[in-house]
RNA sequence: GUGGGUGUAGCUCAGUUGGUUAGAGCGCCGGAUUGUGGUUCCGGAGGUCGCGGGUUCAAUUCCCGUCACUCACCCCA
């Protein structure tokens, strides 16, 4: 037997309820908010993401599906959607359009880690940019849309936090403090984040190591290193949202893992998940564009775990299916007449079907049963020479006559009343 | 990449303190007369006990390795 490859899931029939009102509630909330859909490549040179995503962070460091194509370059599959909307916004010259440009994207990301509740190889995102803003209120748009989305879906025990990372000196200063601060911990601190300490300190921010937290207690707060204009900036995001109310707390140690992030960081975590519960989070990027090659243009975004959200998505939610038909058509006059009802049904888009394989009453009716037909039409030879059809009610075991030659239309007002 | 748990029928799992024909529930197939399903009753099919090696008179059971699944670390959405 041929497996599929580990990490990467089918999503089944059976699931796909649910897909489809997680997506169905993404393209409606993006397009409520002005969003425009945008479809881009699952794969890309390598150095945008290395460029984007940052050398030295662990996506790309370690997780990259990346392959040679036939020429020799290095070719990626996408591990996040932002990088490629940037590229294909700078090379289409999108922004020549409007002043701001509002985009969203759902697919397939791809990342080459160890699998585990929530975490797989090939994961969906739902995401949003709003390009050309740097304006609080862009902020507070996405953030808003993003707590918009969570709610629409009922997803239980959520909650949302904020930070700010400031502008690139804000950092500088906070990272020097924040160096010799670690330096005073360090026999405390657990081995990873001696190694942050040099490479990246700021992740150490967010160990999850207990006696590494308990040692970071009463590290300084990047909040207390803002700059003025950012400071103003973070504080308008907040009243903003405060006046939408959408519930926030603050997380000074909240800390973003791609290295295109600056000022707004925002995290939404989902407590009905197991360790892997981040499900949504994003930020600004001022400095992507420019990294990329293109004009220095400010934007905002994030990005939603659909897999994650599937997890924690109650039933409740799903819409009740729409009431079909069963043809139960037997016998040689019967079955051509059921199957000549079955395709009017059709082309007056009444969901209706059948089962090839059966060829009794008695075998179809458990079709019908099986397949949790709500209607089961009878038509048997009998039936064809007295002109009528029996529309059996399933629940109820009620049956009906109904003319043959009106029958679609008198099915498909029967379905309508219910 | 590191660690833990699990691998027995299509599914969920029991079990064998190492010993003849390995079990249950659900599902599946057939039957309980003629054109009425789901319930009930009766019968039936289906397993190289993940794979490879070792110990043993004997391994599905013990040991080693390996692979797969899974959870956690790490990281992230």
């Amino acid at each position: 037997m041929i497996r599929g490859i580990k990490g990467i899931k089918d999503i089944t029939p059976d699931q796909m309820p649910k897909w489809s009102v997680v997506e169905r509630t993404a393209h409606a909330l993006a397009h409520a908010f002005g969003f425009q859909e945008i479809r881009i490549p699952v794969f890309e040179k390598t150095e945008l993401f290395v460029h984007s995503i940052g050398g030295n962070t662990d996506i790309v460091e370690k997780e990259m599906y990346t392959f040679p194509d036939k020429d020799g370059t290095s070719l990626t599959l996408r591990p996040e959607g932002t990088a490629g909307v940037v590229r294909a916004f700078i090379e289409r010259g999108l922004k020549t359009y409007q002043p701001s440009r509002k985009l969203y994207y759902i697919g397939p990301m791809f990342r080459h880690e160890r699998p585990q509740a929530g975490r797989l190889r090939q994961f969906h995102q739902f995401g949003v940019e709003f390009v050309g803003s740097s304006e609080a209120s862009a902020d507070v748009e996405v953030i808003t849309l993003l707590w918009r989305f969570f709610s629409a879906l009922e997803l239980p025990g959520l909650s949302l936090e904020l930070n700010s990372l400031g502008v690139l000196t804000d950092r500088q200063a906070y990272k020097k403090d924040l160096v010799s601060f670690l330096k005073t911990k360090s026999d405390r601190l657990c081995e990873n984040c001696r190694r942050r300490l040099e490479a990246n300190p700021l992740r150490a921010l967010d160990c999850k190591v207990p006696h590494c937290r308990e040692a970071m207690n009463d590290a300084p707060h990047l909040t207390d290193f803002l700059s003025p204009t950012s400071r103003d900036h973070f504080d308008r995001v907040l009243e903003g949202l405060q006046a939408l109310a959408v519930p926030y707390s603050m997380n000074p140690r909240l800390v973003r893992g791609l290295d295109y992030y600056s000022m707004t960081t925002f995290e939404v975590s989902c407590s009905a998940l197991g360790a892997q519960n981040a499900i949504g989070a994003g930020g600004r990027y001022n400095g992507l564009f420019e990294t990329l090659g293109g004009v220095p243009t400010p934007a905002v975004g994030f990005a939603i775990g659909l897999d994650r959200v599937i997890i924690a998505l109650p039933e409740a939610i799903l819409p009740t299916p729409t009431p079909w038909v069963f043809i139960a058509a037997f016998g040689e006059k019967g079955k051509p007449a059921g199957l000549s009802l079955l395709d009017s049904l059709r082309s007056m888009q009444v969901k209706a079907d059948t089962d090839y394989n059966a060829s009794t009453l008695k075998t179809l009716l458990r079709s019908a049963d099986r397949l949790e037909a709500p209607y089961v039409v009878i038509i048997g030879d009998d039936e064809v020479t007295n002109h009528q059809i029996i529309l059996r009610n399933m629940a109820t075991k009620e049956q009906e006559f109904h003319p043959l030659n009106t029958a679609s239309s008198a099915i498909l007002a029967h379905l309508h009343i219910r």
